[in-house]
DNA sequence: ACTGTAATTGATAATCATTTTCATTTAGTG
DNA sequence: CACTAAATGAAAATGATTATCAATTACAGT
């Protein structure tokens, strides 16, 4: 499924929240950017248009698109999560420590294992994290970094 | 292998960092306890001993062994991270999100897809991440949580 | 064992991210 | 159109992490 900004407004009806303005433009804000955008970045993106909306605003709409699974959360080496719609599907990630690049990758599926743990352990699951992080190609020959270094 | 406070003494030397008392403090606290320590818990675990040592070198510290290694970090739903030490093998995690329950687990093995990877994209990986979040028996019995509602 | 030097530390303050509080506003039901 | 629970904005509080810098120390080399 592909999520757009009306599929999202739907699954946020569906459980109960409502759909506001401000989450519109967190929202929008995210499917209109390749990248991973933080907390932060989404709030300059959609202050300019919206003023009026707070960084709080932003933070608790993450917070209810991530309770809901529609955005991907990404841990990077950095001192905070960005975020990305789960779109056009499930997918994974390759980061550099060096330049904070981030690679997207699908083609590994996780639900066989999943449900060995869902059954040995008793969790009942709902999401993963699988990222990769490492240096680029790009800052592998760019010399004098702290990785190039090893 | 296994990773004991000489193992990591070694490490340390062996990449040019010295093994000062406080970082074996450090290493000592995360060896001893079968929990994943955030920087303030080992802080506290360490503060009894060696009233001296301060947090901010902890998270020096843990700096110093992430890099090489040799702990591992545990990116919870919580506001900061936590890590063990990586024995007695490498492991993944199983997080509860309700009650915080961290449960590893091994047996599943990433090196194929992690050469998979290195090969199409270019990045030389040194590391990667992965954990399921659940919610876990106990808490899935307990009714009025968060989690129990969905 | 002694010395020199670069690495490390501790204290403090600064910075950055996130959460809390609470009065006001508003989406969406009926 | 009115009502109500949910959501918002502003400001302050909290929590985590990093920067700065003078003082200390591990350890390599004598």
């Amino acid at each position: 499924m592909k999520l757009t900004e009306k599929t999202i407004v739907a699954a946020l009806r569906r459980n109960g929240y409502k759909a506001t303005p401000q989450r519109r433009a967190v929202i929008r804000a995210i499917a209109n950017s390749i990248d991973h955008l933080t907390p932060a970045d989404i709030y300059d993106r959609i202050h300019l248009d919206h003023p009026g909306i707070g960084l709080v605003t932003v933070y608790r709409t993450l917070e209810v698109l991530a309770t809901l699974n529609l955005v991907c959360e990404l841990h990077t080496g950095t001192n905070c999560p960005s975020y990305t719609l789960s779109i056009p599907q499930h997918h994974h990630h390759l980061v550099c420590s060096d330049c904070g690049k981030v690679v997207d990758f699908t083609g590994h599926n996780l639900t066989e294992l999943e449900e060995r743990l869902a059954r040995e352990s008793g969790f009942r699951i709902n999401n993963h994290i699988l990222e990769f992080t490492g240096c680029c190609r790009t800052c592998q020959e760019m010399p004098g970094t702290a990785s190039a270094a090893r």
